[in-house]
DNA sequence: GATGAATGAGAGTTCATTCAT
DNA sequence: CATGAATGAACTCTCATTCAT
């Protein structure tokens, strides 16, 4: 067996050696804020001399930019293998949600700074980007569920994501100061807030299988009991 | 002789030029943001000299702590009265959420600028003491409502106040970059839903069956059973 | 008396630290050149904190360029001065190159920084601004003696300056390495060939025996001596 | 096996690399100045890394002073050849004149750039050196002009020099902002003016008043005699 | 009370030089 | 020999705060 993963490359060298740089500044921009940390701080906390930093990133701002749209990536690269292989709709959002607020309560101050920082004037530009490219994995679900009819069409998208993510990120805040409320309600009553949308929309009711299989479960007993007669004659 | 308006107590000028101050920080903290904002450019924004801002506020710092107390007290101030008069608990509602995005849509950044300040240990605590008082609105009316048994009372307060104020926010936000997204679609699809929570978990769930894959399957499978005891008999 | 000078006006406050600051940058700059000087330096030169000079000089580039500009000014009025009140050109142009001569030596590193900076595009250009302002005093003299048929008009004037500017200048830099050359030696020398570009030029030298007064008074007492010899005969 | 010329010794090969990096350093250093030219800049323009550079110079101010030594060890070579072979006086001066004027109107950047760097305390006494070895083409010219008859001998060869030197150079620098004005025109004038002046002083003077007192002091002596004469009889 | 000139610590960034590979 | 990543001292400039007037 060849120690090929032994001795890694200069160019993985170079990445690993960036990847704690932005790390460091990660840490160091939670704890003080953009302006609040100085590149000494980033340089100490990543074990190397200030001047290295600039080695891998040409400013602060551009290290800033770097660990925003990392941040960014991650969560969408997440966020898509959490509703990953979940066909239902309805399952798959709840999943998404639940995905969504615990990152949150663990990283909010990740997400505060990201839409805190004036940076740039490109930055908020950047920052809608990247959200747009979050929210799709939200927008793909719901379009998978209006196409199955799981979903009223008549609302605009916009409306349903904005008390989806709106709801997740004010309760991960409130839960962050709260610990005692649980998430998994949150997710709970705003999947049944959804649900509950399509079929006050959709004038029948349309069945949810929760009560179809209370149904199921009577019909069940009841072919039981038949057989039972049945067999028993 | 009353001269109590023509001649401003000492007290009254003190307050005058406190105001003034407040108010250059303001415009220069809002335009700016915190750490973009100098010294002398609230001095000159308030019409003083340099030194005299440090007559009226200690540091920056206070300043800016002082900016963001009286904008929480003005939101406050101005929530009550946006409600007041209002009976009815959903009408109330209604105007309380169209006060909130409305007032955020135009000022975005200052809630967005007294959140990401992490100016001083005790500022977010005070922070969250604000926004309680601030929410207290929501509280009062929706226990009004439940009161009246408008509102339904099994949620507890807090979930039902995070969608309200968080999908607002979030609502706020995206309006921001989207003006042709309409404020009263979110107040109105909002107040909806709050109506529809009530309505679902009091009114009889009305299911029908038809839908699911898997309650076809298991149908299927009971019909099957069904047959051989008619088979047997 | 009142004791107006006694208490400076703001004004002349100002600008007697604004002069004590530029003192301090030329000694500095003069030293150790321009890239060569820190900022801190020029300060402590001063007498003053680090962050007054920047109230007084935008910037380390502004400071050099006041210095220069005065240094020019300065050179400028002192040659002004040094010729006034000689009506005679070839006087004149002789009082002129003793003072740039002398003025040289004493200052030639001076010189030597103010052509040395690329502090600024705009500099060199600027530079030129200044030089001719400076040898428009030559300027003058010279066209008042082609005006007065002292100096020949074939020659354009520039080669004349060219000649005059760029020995002394040349030769103040060589005497300032070999002290025992005489400056007074290099005048004379330099008005003589330019007094000989005139009798060359002009075909028939002017001076013959005829001409001067004194030269003529001495013939004379002579010729009285030989009339009495011959009368004593 | 004659491969002296095909595979260079390791010593020419050190001397070829040694050479290109001073010509790298020459660039730099003419397009940016001394302190605007950076190590990374040199050795990119050489061909190799950074630290190769510090194999052939120990720091920045070697090179520097390398690049300055080969520059006046060039000029001088180069004004070798320019008057190799003419033998007379007059002639030589006037090719090593043109030589030195073009020489500086083409690179006058270099000679600013060798005069205005205080590089190092040795540099100027350095500097001195090499001009005193470039100047010695000028002063054999002259002897051998003086030997022949050509050059008075009176006036000190520096203060011929100086005017030689200052007004080449003070031209070159006119004339490259007046590119109008001819470079051959200077040299002709500057010719006449060194003729005229060994006219002026060897030849039938044109009598000055100087001259007219030798020869008063020769009548009045004659007088005497007269006198002498009359007066015994 | 009001002023604004003065302060000086510290910010981000650069670059000559070194040294492990 | 050659490399170029790493170093860190030093740079210019900013700005919250002070204090003599």
């Amino acid at each position: 067996m060849k120690l090929a993963e032994a001795a890694p490359t200069r160019r993985q060298k170079v990445e690993l050696k960036e990847q704690a740089i932005m790390e460091a500044a990660r840490d160091a921009f939670l704890e003080n804020g953009y302006d609040g940390t100085r590149m000494a701080d980033i340089a100490r906390r990543a074990g190397i001399a200030e001047g290295t930093v600039y080695l891998y990133f040409r400013t602060k701002n551009d290290l800033m930019r770097a660990f925003i749209a990392g941040f960014w990536a991650d969560l969408t690269e997440h966020a898509i293998i959490a509703v990953e292989g979940i066909d239902a709709p309805l399952a798959a959002l709840s999943a998404l949600a639940t995905f969504h607020i615990e990152t949150l309560i663990e990283r909010f101050d990740i997400v505060q700074l990201t839409q805190s920082e004036p940076v740039h004037p490109k930055t908020s530009q950047q920052n809608r980007e990247y959200m747009r490219t979050y929210v799709q994995v939200f927008d793909d679900i719901w379009r998978r569920g209006v196409d199955r009819c799981i979903f009223e069409s008549e609302t605009p998208l916009w409306l349903v994501r904005d008390i989806f993510f709106g709801t997740l990120e004010y309760s991960a805040r409130t839960i962050k100061f709260h610990p005692e409320r649980s998430a998994k309600l949150v997710v709970e009553n705003l999947i049944m807030v959804i649900e509950q949308r399509h079929r006050a929309l959709n004038a029948e009711p349309p069945q949810t299988i929760a009560n179809s299989d209370a149904f199921l479960d009577r019909l069940e007993t009841l072919v039981d009991r038949l057989e039972g007669v049945a067999g028993s004659q």
